[in-house]
DNA sequence: ACTGTATAGTATATTATTAAACTATATTAA
DNA sequence: TTAATATAGTTTAATAATATACTATACAGT
């Protein structure tokens, strides 16, 4: 049962060290367990992702490339130009050339997506209700700016050599 | 009652409970992170999914049946049984019948798996290094227990009727 | 201008996940 | 016992994401 190998891990993670793994397991859990909870109460079948792009938009106001999505959403741009074509074909999104560079697109996000995003605000709301009164918002408050810091950190770590 | 729901929207987002979905969302954000840089460093394009399951084993020592792991996991059936058998194909996992239930399987981790999840662990050291010296384990240990208390919510928030 | 390289977005093939149907076994009730 | 129902896991079809290759446009150096 016992070896070298295994009394190596156990320096790495019996210690405190565990605590950092554990919030990290807890958050991959936490999104998980979004996810689900979203997608079972968004309108017309509404795929997360599809919510956080029109999120997003409704958030930004303004307009924003395949490119900018894919980096603000920290997805591939394979998997922008599935989604922004999903919306586009509902409405939902307005994309047009750019008018500076040929190669790219403007992405802005329409008034029916603004309003169907709205609806999945409101349907979100119930869920959102229950978050209020079971934590205060201060809690959630202390929190943020921690987790922040946390994806700040992850978006510029490089383990690897930058290209 | 018409008036105040149709406020919602705007009350929901503009005033402190965006901090709500601040929160949601960078958790997102950082998982989504996580999986990327994880998978970055993990041995042999070892999966997150895959290392998570290696990684339930290895800290709960026993044996588990594929059901308590897509509970634990919470994923569907389905991606456990594919996550097994590809775990179980390259002999990182063992899978027997279960001896009271003929229905059912017993799962548990070879020493393959424990040595193959034991190198997924170092090599994931680097960035857990990294984050121990950006951050306090402290930070860490004091948002963990608001991050335990928000899963378990999640767990048990019932938005659509009980049965 | 010409050539090589970089960039923006799309297309293709593969993979992981889900929902739903399905098989096999177990349990309950008559 | 038998029939109906429930449960455990797998299979199948569909979906969303990735890595990679590809097309088209832009840019930089000569």
């Amino acid at each position: 049962m016992a070896n070298s190998e295994k009394n190596c891990v156990s320096t790495l993670m019996k210690g405190q060290n565990s605590t950092i793994f554990d919030v990290i397991t807890v958050i991959g859990t936490i999104q998980q367990l979004i996810r689900i909870r979203f997608e079972e109460q968004l309108p017309r079948g509404m795929r997360l992702s599809q919510f956080s792009v029109l999120n997003h938009f409704a958030h930004l106001g303004g307009e924003q490339t395949p490119g900018e999505l894919a980096i603000a959403l920290r997805v591939t741009k394979g998997a922008i130009t599935n989604t922004v074509q999903l919306l586009g074909a509902r409405g939902l999104l307005e994309v047009t050339p750019h008018q500076q560079d040929g190669r790219s697109k403007r992405i802005r996000i329409t008034a029916a997506g603004y309003h169907l995003r709205n609806e999945a605000i409101s349907a979100l709301s119930p869920i959102i209700k229950q978050l209020q009164d079971e934590f205060s918002i201060q809690q959630f408050a202390e929190t943020l700016p921690f987790l922040e810091r946390f994806q700040v950190f992850l978006d510029t770590a490089t383990t690897t050599s930058p290209d």
